[in-house]
DNA sequence: CTAAAACCTCTAGTCGCTAGAGCTACAAGA
DNA sequence: TCTTGTAGCTCTAGCGACTAGAGGTTTTAG
């Protein structure tokens, strides 16, 4: 049995993390001691390293209860399972591509300044001027 | 004389936001008609222009606001303008690379099962185990 | 003059935590 | 046994950048 100290030290996620996390579902509610203080079985360690590497990869809370709730159906196809991860992919894909827009833009705007005053700066300029963007970077 | 919602309109920010961005001092508080309705000088469209492109950028409402205050000064040296858009592409580049270790693993976890049920399940195997990992993809 | 559209303020919700206030429990040493 | 320090408890509020809605008032077109 672990307090909520040695689970966090264990897994490095903050106790009010893990309390968060308690409290929206995606751990359940541990036993508690004589004075009302948590006390986790081991395999809540497993499943906190599971929730953390997922959130680590960037998956939603709402995503890693779907794998959770998945998981306790050993006999279902896994497809929905692998469905999150190509959603998850492709939603990378797209925030890369956005980043790589924003990235030109920017560089175009870094670049077009050799003023030395406020009042002659072509980057302030730039900033506000969306006609001179070359692609539609908006989110 | 615009109202709110004719600067929405010409604007394409939503009437709240406008009032949001009233709220938190980035566009200043605008005449009342006698009925106490914003009422807007063809000035503001511009800065409402500048602060939504900079927005598309991703530029946070902070660095946004010191750029407004930095255009009010126009006989200051424009570094710190230039040091603004540099920092943010400083920051994109980051989190690109972030988003790409994030792809790297993401595909490796898509890739390795080949099974159709929960239990054995490789993806499922796969996000909860950080030691299989490629890269540090934390954030 | 009426009815609809637009406007007003204020509050609360989004996501995923995090910090702090004010209190209680537990473990180790004297 | 007592004390002290650390760790735990609940509850509330805050972050960023909006957004939605309730409940009421003003403007505008016909």
């Amino acid at each position: 049995m672990y307090s909520i100290g040695q689970l966090s030290k264990a897994t490095a996620i903050k106790v009010s993390t893990l309390r968060y996390y308690e409290e929206i579902g995606l751990i359940s509610k541990p036993d508690r001691s004589v004075g009302n203080q948590r006390r986790y079985e081991p395999s809540t360690l497993e499943r906190v390293n599971f929730i953390s590497h997922c959130r680590d990869l960037g998956l939603s809370i709402d995503s890693i209860r779907d794998l959770i709730t998945l998981s306790k159906m050993p006999d279902m196809p896994c497809i929905k399972a692998h469905k999150i991860a190509e959603d998850h992919l492709e939603k990378i894909r797209l925030k890369m591509l956005h980043l790589k827009k924003l990235q030109i833009e920017l560089k175009r705007i870094s670049e077009v300044c050799d003023q030395n005053s406020i009042g002659e700066c072509k980057v302030i300029e730039a900033f506000g001027d969306h006609d001179a963007c070359l692609t539609d970077h908006r989110p």
